[in-house]
DNA sequence: ATAAATCCTGACCGATCGGTCAGCTTTGTA
DNA sequence: TACAAAGCTGACCGATCGGTCAGGATTTAT
């Protein structure tokens, strides 16, 4: 029986959740060579052939983490228009691609780590509708510069840099607890950056705001 | 005999010269655990006894090729004085950043992933230094704010900005290339992209070009 | 020519890798 | 209560890991 709308959390459900946590946290630390079922077990306190049972290998654990990411990613931002404001959706992306960083830190840095070993895992179909992704807001854009809304900057590498802008924060914490004297990235470091960025990236790509604000 | 002022080559030098470069590669691909030295020893061409003999042990490798990127990366922009142009300054930074990323994007893999393993390599010694290289760098960047050269943005979040957006382009090489249809990123892509970023930068920090143009 | 230093490598070491499996315990159902 | 299904795990497999070492090959110095 599949309770599958019942609250009630079955010893598969628990176990795949401290699974899937502990292997999230691994992986974006080591790599997917680097990562080893027995670390992953001993993260999530379970034996290694536990885990093994729950997941079948570490190859199908491992993308079931990547497609979770995906997904999550791909939610984002699924409602732009080219009557929206340039502002208010610049902004919108830069906060809500910032909060991903700050709620999902280990999510990104995995991914980050699947792309520095030059995406092996992500199949042509994921990369297609990332593809898709950019391009339709590439559209957008395009057309608010022909508008005179924002200049007419590539919006392809508008795009790029709104996402190594945000990602930075969770993939290079590390980097920037270290240099900063901090003890980690806090909710006031996140609001500080995330003003920091849509003040730059707004007024460095020309976008009138509708206040009157340059 | 050390003929170490000599042009010609010994054996230990060519050697070298090739486990380096195989060993930078498969770090920065998959980190130091994910990484082999059997791996390493084939990209070389070389029995994995033999990248030993040279290289002593793979932490002792891994170091030697950790310091030789911050090497690199700490020579950048020794020169910043606050009576510098703004402009010019940042178009430099920019543009110098943006080099590295095209022409060692092999050392921007290896220590991203330093950083996502968290820097267990990077002695807090290294750090310092880099930490030093940001707060004169960011001293200058707000006496020039106070000097109403460019707006009062926070100077760190800019240096990490500028850090995001320059790397993107060697440690996300694989995405951009998978989403853009590119077999590869040449140097008309490095450029426009670094034009791009100059400008949205520059202009995003308030900053007024000695032309006038704003 | 010959001794010394360096270069080079196959064989091997214990540890750990991802994964399998027999067989145990616990849970759910009739 | 009884039986099936699911949960669970220690022992084990061949492969590979980082590293050592004896000893042969080659180069260098005298």
């Amino acid at each position: 029986m599949d309770n599958h709308d019942l609250p009630e959390a079955t010893a598969r459900e628990r176990n795949e959740q401290r699974i899937f946590e502990a292997a999230e946290s691994v992986f974006a630390r080591h790599g997917y060579r680097g990562a080893s079922i027995q670390a992953i077990a001993a993260a999530a306190g379970i034996p290694k052939s536990n885990v093994l049972y729950y997941v079948g290998s570490k190859r199908r654990l491992y993308i079931t983490l990547l497609e979770r990411t995906m997904w999550r990613w791909n939610a984002m931002l699924s409602d732009i228009s080219v009557d929206d404001d340039p502002a208010e959706v610049l902004e919108a992306f830069i906060r809500s691609k910032m909060r991903l960083s700050q709620t999902h830190p280990r999510s990104s840095r995995l991914f980050a780590n699947e792309i520095l070993q030059g995406a092996p895992f992500l199949k042509e179909s994921l990369f297609g509708e990332m593809r898709e992704w950019v391009e339709a807001r590439a559209e957008v854009f395009r057309h608010w510069a022909e508008r005179g809304l924002m200049d007419p900057v590539d919006p392809v590498w508008l795009i790029f840099l709104i996402w190594s802008a945000t990602q930075h924060y969770a993939d290079f914490e590390t980097q920037i607890v270290g240099i900063t004297h901090r003890e980690k990235l806090d909710e006031r470091d996140f609001q500080s950056a995330g003003d920091f960025l849509c003040q730059v990236i707004i007024k460095g790509c020309g976008v009138r705001r509708r206040d009157g604000a340059v």
